[in-house]
DNA sequence: GTGAAAGCGCTAACAT
DNA sequence: ATGTTAGCGCTTTCAC
């Protein structure tokens, strides 16, 4: 595992260190066989450029903000899948990335050469902000208010939700719950506005009784469950908004002997690792953080690049496991 | 905010670059006047090292591995702070960090320079293995088993909840349940001796019906609260081994009618930023999770340049809001 | 289109 | 004890 250098693959190669280089940083100006055979050279060299160097030849911070509004940090496992994809996509381009929580334009600014922007909700000020000054950005997650303002990435929140209640109905329910988070999150909306097409579009009607709010969390959704059962509320089913609601759920529906998915099905959305692992193991809406992430740092390096990219909304995947089941 | 470097601080302080370095890199052979020149001159420049140009001069891989055994990014506020206080000693340092959770001794040992063990449990492998590979380590938590291993930065669990238990028992409860988390970790089993040697100094008996396991997560403490309920179990305070089961033995508590702090005291542990905001205030065991992870990767650093170090237990401090009064 | 050479900020010999 | 000088791996002029 010795390290090859950008030398050895420009002698291997029989070209100079500056072609090896143009062909790295896709530059043009390189004839298309020089480029192919070089690029065969590295494959097969392995060779891998050192972020360190690359960063010092370049000159500049190379650093690329994360700004978190507020605790992002709670309810976490997302957040953390998200930050290590973010990290090893910037980490393999010479970039570090630097948590900016307490919220200040002008360090951003300051401090790095562009800036993800996560958990952006509806009265945000950052977007302007952030274009105001002419920095790159782009938003994990969107908004009709910003979507605008800068690319952004998000995933499709409504056929998400809609699939996991069109599963549901399918299966033959029509009280069908649904767990919903923080209000003034778009997330949440749009998981909403997902629920009541696929309501709709069973003809079944949409009961604001059956609308809770489990507040992102485990606790939330547990309680949640407690307190719809207090009231003697009907159902058979419930499609969470998120995963831990929906573990919360569960657990609050089998402490009051109720079983899963017999009794009651359930249905979460992100699929995070521990769903598979959960007895009963969940059906959920699989979104793919990794992707997410990954696409987030293309996006925000071709746009430091000066490119103009545009949004994506990243396809989800209904997952269907043991928590679901067919009406009794 | 011009970047200024090596060369500008030698000339402002009337040296060559290799004396600044050598200040820089603390090493010796350096007459004691210059070396204070030279720091003052980089203080008053705002010299800031570029750790790409350090490692890469310094031809090394320069990560540090976190290895982490299993999921750990569970339950996480605890480990979001501490890794980042991790990685920006580290960073700062020029290292970089990174994370192996899938547990691999080689593949630690060839990719990185050094590593931090999270969340060492009784009969881990982990420390052996680097021990044996030669690998510098130090970990973060300790146990008996492994405490000669290598050194270890711990939080001075027994005296935490000792803390909390005599603030409690002051304060005139006598029925003080206890919320434990899982009984394989270390963490978990001095709390729960730090509980038993308060109540013993208080001379109050350690009721086994009073001792109950709240997972370290709010529903964990939530559904826990609610067993004891339902079982119809007297208590007055609840000393809680971590704040999030603290935050959900509140809520079970005032879900059922319990007014916080007037009919049950509850303490936590780990004072979260969450802790402070949240209603009522919540009383805790305040450990600083920047002050571990800084001292941690020092420690680190230190062992790898052959230093030896000696392990270290940081002190806690008990802050009391408003979840805890006097029993009435 | 491609090579040669200069340098990015720093460390590590080697001198003195 | 300190200065000098090569590089580290890469990007970027500037020639050709």
């Amino acid at each position: 595992m010795a390290k090859v250098t950008i030398q050895e693959v420009a002698r291997a190669a029989g070209v100079s260190k500056g072609t090896v280089s143009r062909v790295l940083n896709a530059r043009d100006g390189v004839n298309t066989e020089t480029r192919t055979s070089v690029l065969d050279v590295m494959t097969q060299l392995g060779y891998v450029p050192d972020p360190g160097a690359r960063n010092l030849a370049r000159r500049g911070k190379h650093v690329i903000g994360l700004s978190l509004d507020g605790d992002e940090r709670r309810g976490n496992t997302y957040y953390g899948i998200l930050r290590d994809a973010l990290e090893s996509r910037f980490s393999s381009e010479g970039y570090s990335t630097r948590i900016f929580s307490g919220y200040d334009p002008a360090m951003l600014e300051a401090e790095s050469d562009g800036v993800i922007l996560l958990g952006v909700h509806l009265d945000d000020s950052r977007p302007n902000q952030l274009e105001a000054r002419g920095v790159p950005f782009v938003m994990v997650g969107h908004s009709l208010e910003h979507a605008e303002r800068a690319p952004w990435v998000d995933v499709d929140n409504i056929s998400g939700l809609f699939e996991a209640v069109r599963h549901l109905t399918k299966l033959g329910h029509k009280s069908i719950a649904h767990l919903t988070g923080a209000s003034t999150g778009q997330a949440s909306r749009q998981r909403l506005e997902g629920y009541r097409k696929g309501m709709l579009e069973a003809a079944l009607p949409v009961n604001n009784l059956l609308v809770w709010d489990g507040e992102f969390t485990e606790v939330g959704g547990y309680r949640a469950v407690r307190r719809a059962l207090a009231a003697k509320l009907e159902f058979s089913a419930i499609a969470a908004a998120s995963d831990e609601m929906a573990f919360g759920a569960i657990m609050a529906l089998e402490d009051e002997g109720f079983r899963i998915p017999w009794d009651v099905s359930v249905t979460g959305f992100d699929d995070l690792p521990s769903a598979a692992a959960f007895k009963p193991a969940l059906s959920t809406v699989r979104q793919d953080i990794n992707t997410i992430g990954t696409r987030a740092a293309e996006m925000l390096l071709q746009n430091m690049a000066g490119k103009k990219v545009s949004s994506a909304l990243v396809p989800v995947k209904l997952i269907v496991r043991a928590s679901s089941g067919a009406k009794t």
